[in-house]
DNA sequence: TCGGGCTCTGACCGATCGGTCAGGCACACT
DNA sequence: AGTGTGCCTGACCGATCGGTCAGAGCCCGA
């Protein structure tokens, strides 16, 4: 029919964009988007060529202002790169929050599995004696980033001996979170 | 038939957590791990109620020793609780490191979609350029852990003052990766 | 008025997956 | 020999999902 629609491809992204930061981008399908816009599932796919099209779409703002920072900092010398970084690291992560929290979904949606019950509170635990009792809030979140950063960055870990990989863990958590 | 396998129990535990390693919990079907035990899909089901029942059983070791940590915290002074935190934290990151890639799993496969093609150099030369051009290893894996994790922290903020909460990103950032 | 192209659609396809069920085999006990 | 029980299986089910396709309605230019 082709009705009177002047923007159909802007109200799929509004729309994916609604569904995803809800379900996540597995837990979305094609039909739900379309329920949502107001128009078939096809109609997706004739403006776009797949799920992964659409997901695609919606982080490319994203996408793009990283590059740019990235080449920024390619340019300057260490000490300037580092401010930069830092600074343009920030900016983006607050900017694109929504973005961001699309890859991390099905990581939260994991922890919402039954295997998984129970263990919030002890992961909490564990973050709050970190803190120690500082009330300052800074410290809250350095010790949440510091305890996450470091597991996720020990997955890519290949280390042959175990006792010095700890060692180094505990080294710079403790360089982290520790008052000086 | 019923074949004289001893310990269907744990060959089924074992084929599940070699496959989960590879193709994640998702990417794994439970005719993927019959396949690798050599039994039927059926048989799965017989030995465990469903496919979480599996994925819970391969995390309860984990599980259980992350409840002795917290519990054994909570009867410690703010001081000395931090330090046990830290040593138990990263004891247990590194000898359930497979458990914990489980859940890790979905988000590192979502940057290897095609809509997240190319932007994984661009976070290298972020991370780079943070790390100044230190070549003590335990800067990279400061400044990979605390991009990681404040990325991450940043999800669970429903902050109103976008501003304020750039600022205090780049206050945890620069506390944890200038040298001091 | 005619015709071509843009937009949109319902019907359909092939594949995947978790889970169920009735029944079969072998062994141990009586 | 008969019986029960633990272990295992093939066949099947219902549901979901991404994607394809032929065609229909509509607008616009010739």
């Amino acid at each position: 029919m082709g009705v009177a629609r002047t923007n159909t491809r802007d109200e799929i992204l509004a729309a994916a964009a609604r569904r995803f930061a809800d379900a996540g981008f597995k837990g979305t399908s094609l039909q739900d988007i379309a329920d949502d816009v107001g128009c078939s599932k096809a109609t997706l796919l004739y403006h776009f060529d797949s799920k992964d099209a659409i997901l695609a779409a919606l982080i490319a703002p994203a996408a793009r202002e990283l590059a740019a920072l990235s080449d920024r900092i390619a340019r300057l010398d260490a000490a300037t790169a580092r401010d930069v970084a830092i600074d343009g690291f920030a900016d983006l992560v607050v900017r694109y929050r929504r973005e961001i929290a699309l890859i991390f979904d099905e990581l939260m949606r994991m922890f919402q599995r039954p295997a998984f019950e129970g263990i919030w509170p002890h992961v909490e635990r564990l973050i709050a004696a970190c803190v120690g009792q500082s009330p300052d809030p800074d410290d809250q979140m350095l010790a949440r980033a510091t305890l996450a950063g470091l597991a996720a960055v020990v997955l890519n870990r290949t280390d042959r001996d175990d006792t010095a990989l700890r060692e180094s863990i505990v080294r710079v958590a403790r360089r982290a979170l520790l008052p000086r």
